[in-house]
DNA sequence: ACGTCATGAAAATCCCCATGAAAGTGGACT
DNA sequence: AGTCCACTTTCATGGGGATTTTCATGACGT
């Protein structure tokens, strides 16, 4: 019952920018050094999150990366499904055709609940949440 | 945010012997063509499940095994746990001392409170439970 | 001696990360 | 103004490592 690194990932850098909203457009590279995520591995992550219309990119020099919306309007639900495809924790709640046992599987149930137990948690924390928090944390740990 | 197989598997397992309480050893190969579960895979869970102490198993002709507790003391928390190794979600929470983020992580406490929802879910339900809801559900769809 | 579990290694698959080339963008220089 | 160059994202490909699955062999109890 992970969370891919890709979520963690793409979570953190979408911090850094929510917490810049407003000041123009962040690089790859400092995001990727701001966060500790490896930058060959950011810049796939973040041409992704630009195709799914959650960050906005420019190529060239003071190029880089800015949210495409407000925080506010950005809750980890919606990122954990653009980055993890579907949330679902087993393939039979989504292909509930390709399992057997899908008329009579009791176990369905207990983990569609699991499902929405997380989407409930996620669902409430947007991107201004994290990055009040975040700020807050920072200060306190100076 | 996927499950495991094994965890899937582990599960599937446990309540077919769990339907046959009482009424003495299992096989493996009963259990797996009837969940559906690769024979070869299973023999591995099964000793696993043995070794955790939540099945007991005898070798010989008309051996196999069975739960080592009543069902209705068994919860899906207690499995995820022992087939899964830890529950975390991520890595930073059972190792905070990992991560250099740690002291100022926002998304650390959005992680554990995901972590502890679904051992909410899972912690609610037993064996027993799932046992007479599959019972319920095959009498359905005959 | 038979039928079962137990154990370990091997094959297949998927995720994370790295690398290199291609394409777009702005600035400087002629 | 037009051309060239530095900078940054985008795209495509491949390898290392972990996980899932299978297979073969050994050990055990009846």
């Amino acid at each position: 019952m992970k969370i891919p690194m890709k979520v963690d990932y793409g979570v953190r850098a979408l911090v850094e920018l929510a917490m810049r909203y407003g000041e123009g457009q962040l690089q790859t590279s400092e995001i990727a050094s701001k966060q500790g995520i490896p930058e060959s591995y950011l810049v796939q992550l973040m041409t992704t999150l630009n195709r799914c219309g959650l960050v906005q990119s420019r190529r060239g020099p003071q190029g880089g990366h800015k949210l495409a919306m407000d925080p506010s309007t950005i809750d980890l639900h919606m990122i954990m499904t653009t980055l993890d495809g579907n949330i679902s924790p087993l393939d039979c709640l989504t292909y509930t055709t390709d399992c057997i046992f899908a008329d009579c599987c009791a176990q369905q149930e207990i983990w569609k609940s699991v499902e929405e137990a997380i989407e409930n948690v996620l669902a409430n924390i947007t991107l201004e949440h994290l990055a009040q928090r975040q700020r807050y944390l920072s200060a306190q740990n100076v």
